[in-house]
DNA sequence: ATGAAAGCGCTAACAG
DNA sequence: CTGTTAGCGCTTTCAT
């Protein structure tokens, strides 16, 4: 980890609290009182000690000694799903990173990316990161880095997935209950025959077609949800669930959701709506589509789910979560905690987004 | 700083691996090698410790205090020149925070933001980050918490400015250069009567028309790098840079670049270009451009700089620098230096991007 | 293969 | 307002 980090500055050999004590002749808890309480001595005195200090090269009180002793790490630590830079090009996970940073910044928190690679075995990274807490942002059900979090003493709140791990807060919203509504809006449009496009339900790759059986077992709870709430849209609207289509992708990005959808009208040139449980898919699905020559929303119904600005400007029909609202909560939810003694799960609510995308099917 | 952490996870009052060791009868040291050193002892007995470890509930070497005997934090902190949240908003920081998040990845490094409030006078932050090394991105020249990152006995990369900081490595870019060539390029064009679109030149709000001299003494390096760029490239060309208006905007955002450009037309409708020195500063002239009516680039040309997606989308004429490799060189700058004494300085290429706002003048 | 000794650099009572 | 006393929890020579 960071070896080699012993450039010309590192090497300036530095003086010590203790040292510069014995220099001044005064004793230790006076040098700290004049960085940490400045009231608790004469302010000639903290002027000699911070001037002493400075011509010393004295750099202040070592960071990681002051934690040992306070037993605060004055940071929080961030799990997610994916590589760390990741997170740095879905536009969801910026969002809630913002959120997340907002709260951070509010309680003067440093915000630590804990360097996690997918399929690292190793999962030392969590046991190794100096944190008062953990943010863990989208974990699939049984995931190890998670299962380290959970190993450290300290608090931690899950954003989305997974549910119902004891002893820990969450926030998320209902994307069942979401997913419903969405389907009913398609339902009430008429639609019958529908496919949907969906992010990866495990953590091995298995781009196409995802039987009922595999949905019901997705470890992304997340997607089995959004899957279940339009199973029991569309079930309510009289369509069998087992007919319909429901492609999966690994990889979360625009041209997934158009390589999707092309599979998709391929075997199912049938349907008249194309559900994606992403933005990020739908707009993919969208572009794939025209480019397929179809008339969106005149020949075909296309949605996502997010409600990204991607998404906005293209008038895609989606449902909006407040994924900035998500981060910032989660981050509250670890540092505001008073008193409390039960952990608490925070559902913030969604918004169907009736756009361009969506209409009834084409007549005939 | 993260008070409160103290939920019922952390209340769980934990083993030390002294205590583990009394438990098991054996020495701190075996503790230890059972779990940084499994070659160190029988297989056997790391597998009891490991077990009983579980059965105290010990959640292994506390990261903090570790990091205090081996004088590693395990982690990068970054210094942003906005608030932390600000990060997440503006793509081209979003694109340098990828590529130091992949860095410190292949490395096994840890990313800490740290939270620095642009107003704060607090520069604690700085000093109670528990990591490394720093990476700063783009700070003003004189900001107090890139001086208190330089009292940190630690190594330090910047990334753009501020340059010529002695023991410091920098990556970055030509700024002046790639001004000049696009400068070049409108000249050739036949544009002599332009106008130029600015971020903030100090830390205290402007927003309106800059003085050369202002222009001269701007606190931040890169704008007055690419300013000056455009003064070299436009004088060559026969232009007095005194008649040049340059407005200037505190506010990185697609709304002040509108409203800059709206206060540079209404004073000065001759312009035929309009340069602006960020693309998001591009994207919001074009858009206001275009509401007042403009033809561009029939009647107006207009460009920006960075080269970022919606640039790319919207065929904004710009100058294309490599952000995710500057966020990856100053990582890796940063954790693989050798024994290398000197200071380095690492200036990325740029790429001229003539897209479709860009064009000759109106004839008449 | 295991243990004893010696801190890493700091802060927090508490007593003067 | 200042100093004394005790560690925080761990790793690391160096012996054995």
């Amino acid at each position: 980890m960071a070896e080699a980090l012993e450039g010309r500055r590192s090497t300036r050999r530095t003086a010590t609290l203790a040292s510069l004590a014995a220099e001044l002749g005064v004793s230790r808890t006076t040098v700290s009182n004049a960085y940490n309480r400045p009231d608790q001595l004469s302010p000639a005195l903290r002027r000699r000690v911070l001037d002493t200090a400075r011509r010393l090269g004295y750099p202040g009180p070592d960071p990681v000694a002051r934690s040992l002793r306070t037993r605060k790490a004055g940071a929080v630590g961030l799990l997610l799903t994916e590589a760390l830079s990741y997170a740095f090009r879905d536009p969801v996970a910026i969002q809630f990173l913002e959120g997340l940073a907002l709260a951070c910044e509010d309680n003067g928190s440093g915000l630590l990316l804990v360097p996690v690679s997918p399929e690292a075995e190793d999962v030392g990274a969590v046991a190794r990161a100096g944190v008062d807490g953990f943010v863990v942002y989208s974990m699939p059900d049984d995931d190890e880095h998670f299962a380290a979090v959970l190993e450290r003493p300290v608090p931690v709140v899950v954003c989305d997935q997974p549910t119902d791990v004891p002893d820990v807060d969450r926030v998320g919203i209902d994307d069942q209950a979401a997913m419903v509504e969405l389907a009913e809006h398609l339902a009430a449009l008429g639609h019958r025959r529908v496919g949907v496009l969906c992010m990866r339900l495990s953590t091995d790759r298995n781009d196409g077609f995802a039987s009922v059986g595999r949905q019901d077992s997705a470890r992304y709870e997340v997607q089995r949800r959004r899957l279940a709430g339009l199973r029991d849209g569309f079930t309510a609207a009289g369509v069998d669930w087992s007919t319909v289509p429901v492609v999966e992708r690994f990889d979360h990005t625009e041209a997934a959701g158009g390589s999707a959808f092309d599979q998709l009208v391929e075997r199912n040139p049938e349907v008249t709506a194309v559900v994606c449980t992403s933005d990020i898919l739908g707009l993919g699905a969208l572009r794939a589509a025209r480019a397929a020559g179809r008339d969106v929303p005149g020949d075909l119904t296309i949605t996502g789910f997010d409600g990204v600005p991607a998404a906005e400007r293209a008038g895609l029909t989606t449902v909006r979560q407040p994924s900035l609202d998500k981060g910032r909560a989660a981050g509250e939810l670890l540092l505001d905690r008073g008193d409390r003694q039960r952990s608490r799960t925070l559902l913030l609510p969604t918004e169907l987004m009736v756009r361009a995308t969506s209409g009834p099917p084409p007549s005939r």
